[in-house]
RNA sequence: GGCCCCAUCGUCUAGUGGCCUAGGACGGAGGCCUCUCACGCCUCAAACAUGGGUUCGAAUCCCGUUGGGGUCACCA
């Protein structure tokens, strides 16, 4: 394998990326970096109808927040500009061209009417349709109206690849045909126009989805053609939805920006996307920077995996914890803007360590975090008429006193006095503390009272003392 | 259907012939901790698809079966 290996990931602009090609790109671009390689981002938007400029976009928006960064590709200066394929059309024929002069491919100017019959002749007698080679040998010049390059297939013989997933894999020569290489308009077609820029970009080793390896001996024979060094190959399985099937929309969020925008780190996205396919040993967690160190093809599973967003959450739990809260500060700062709550990430930090234990995602520690910069609260119904009440009245008149007198002294201090006034009022800290909570936060679960009182400031906290009092009726 | 790939707890997986009465993680159940909720900790339930070989010995190697998936375009 070479040292340096130069490696890509080529999405077609159809949509948002998804998962499993966020996975892709993740193992090409952990490879790249590992070994002080090369990461390309080659956009295939060759199929006309179905790219767009928006998807290109959304593409390229979603890999930078996942930071998986790209040494050549758009926006990047590189000696393979452009990285669209729609604007490397020359080059694909030029390649054409060379392989027609070989006689490694030839012109062919079959109606599509005519191959649609062979193929409904072929289904009807229940054989598998196979171009029958019938302009092999007329030698039909390049720009012949209506005329499509193929390639030339061997007649017999068989190619072997040694995936380093799957292992070897060999294909008869027979089961392959005469495939269109380039169409009539000029345009490649995916077989071809992946070749053509691997041999350009001089690709040292392929990893992408498992659904290609029926594609890869067809390229194989292409890279020989064109006496490029055929490249590694790694396929990688798909990932599927919790009824086993293809991974697709109707099992949730597929979009990697959907992630984004429900609060999930990006590393913490990466950390499960390698971990579905990938182990090294016993290890759940991993930073960026074991996962460049550690990560190798010898542990890449050729089972497909299932998808599990609940998996994904608990790591998400975890990046959350381990993340400096500065950090994350700058994350949720965003998320509470996007609430209507306008605050700098500074004073958000300030706020931020209580509710980092409990959150699972940003978009939870922006809703924990928003009481702090609101004035006043809006009482859960239940949790009001629970705990506000005229037989909590005393104990809350009682506690208001406490956060009056002593909330300058700090979180521990206040709950050193609150668990004496109990003692002394012959309850558990928890009776006394409930109903405050309520209180100030307006429901029954929260992050530690005292840290939360202290946090408020005494002004707020006794508002909102005295704003539940005013409902407890008595 | 042809060709190809795959097969360990519900899920992600460890395991590369003996260390496996199969380990870890998520999820589940129970418990501890506790001002609520989380976190953390402890315990439990839970798997080598199946039939043949090979071998002193098979989750691990080979073959068949079954099951799942991929792919058969002038889409990618």
């Amino acid at each position: 394998m070479a040292d340096r290996p130069r490696v890509r990931f080529a999405p077609s602009p159809t949509g948002y990326l998804h998962i499993g090609g966020a996975r892709t790109a993740l193992f090409n671009w952990l490879w790249a970096r590992q070994r002080k390689g090369t990461f390309i981002l080659r956009i295939e938007d060759t199929d006309l109808a179905r790219s767009t400029v928006e998807s290109q976009q959304v593409i390229v928006d979603a890999m930078k927040w996942l930071g998986l960064d790209w040494d050549e590709g758009p926006e990047v200066e590189g000696p393979h500009r452009p990285y669209y394929q729609s604007q490397r059309l020359n080059k694909y024929q030029e390649y054409a061209k060379r392989l027609i002069a070989k006689g490694a491919a030839y012109v062919c100017t079959c109606s599509k009417a005519e191959l649609d019959r062979l193929r409904e002749q072929a289904a009807k007698e229940k054989r598998a349709f196979r171009y029958p080679g019938t302009c092999r040998d007329k030698g039909i010049p390049f720009g012949a109206p209506g005329g499509v390059v193929r390639f030339r297939m061997p007649d017999g013989g068989e190619t072997t690849f040694n995936d380093l997933v799957k292992g070897p894999i060999t294909t008869q020569h027979k089961e392959l045909q005469d495939e269109v290489i380039l169409r009539a308009d000029g345009l490649p077609l995916y077989n071809f126009g992946a070749v053509v820029d691997d041999v350009d970009m001089e690709i040292t080793l392929v990893a992408r989805g498992d659904d290609h390896v029926v594609n890869t001996p067809r390229q194989i024979l292409m890279y020989r053609a064109l006496d490029y060094p055929t490249p590694v190959f790694a396929h990688l399985p798909m990932i599927l939805g919790a009824d086993k099937q293809r991974l697709s929309k109707r099992h949730g969020a597929v979009s990697v920006l959907q992630y984004r925008d429900e609060g999930y780190l990006p590393g913490a996205l990466l950390n499960y996307l390698a971990r579905l396919g990938w182990s090294h040993g016993d290890q759940e967690i991993f930073s960026l920077e074991e996962l460049i160190e550690k990560f190798d093809w010898e542990h890449v599973g050729a089972t497909a995996g299932v998808f599990n967003p609940e998996k994904l959450l608990w790591l998400n739990q975890q990046w959350i914890k381990k993340t400096p809260v500065p950090e994350l500060a700058r994350h949720v700062a965003p998320l509470l803007a996007q609430r209507g709550v306008q605050v700098d990430p500074e004073r958000l930090a300030r706020v931020l360590p209580p509710i980092v234990e409990r959150a699972k995602t940003l978009v939870e520690m922006a809703d924990q975090a928003r009481t702090f910069f609101e004035r006043g609260v809006r009482f859960d119904e239940a949790a009001a008429r629970k705990n506000l009440t005229p037989e909590t009245r005393p104990l809350l008149a009682l506690a208001r006193e406490l956060v009056a007198r002593r909330i300058g002294e700090g979180p521990q201090a206040l709950e050193q006095a609150f668990r004496e006034l109990a003692t002394q009022q012959g309850l558990g800290l928890g009776k006394l503390a409930q109903p405050v909570r309520v209180a100030v936060t307006g429901t029954t679960v929260s992050p530690p009272l005292f840290e939360t009182l202290v946090l408020l400031g005494r002004d707020e906290a006794l508002a909102r003392i005295d704003a539940a009092l005013a409902r407890t009726g008595g």
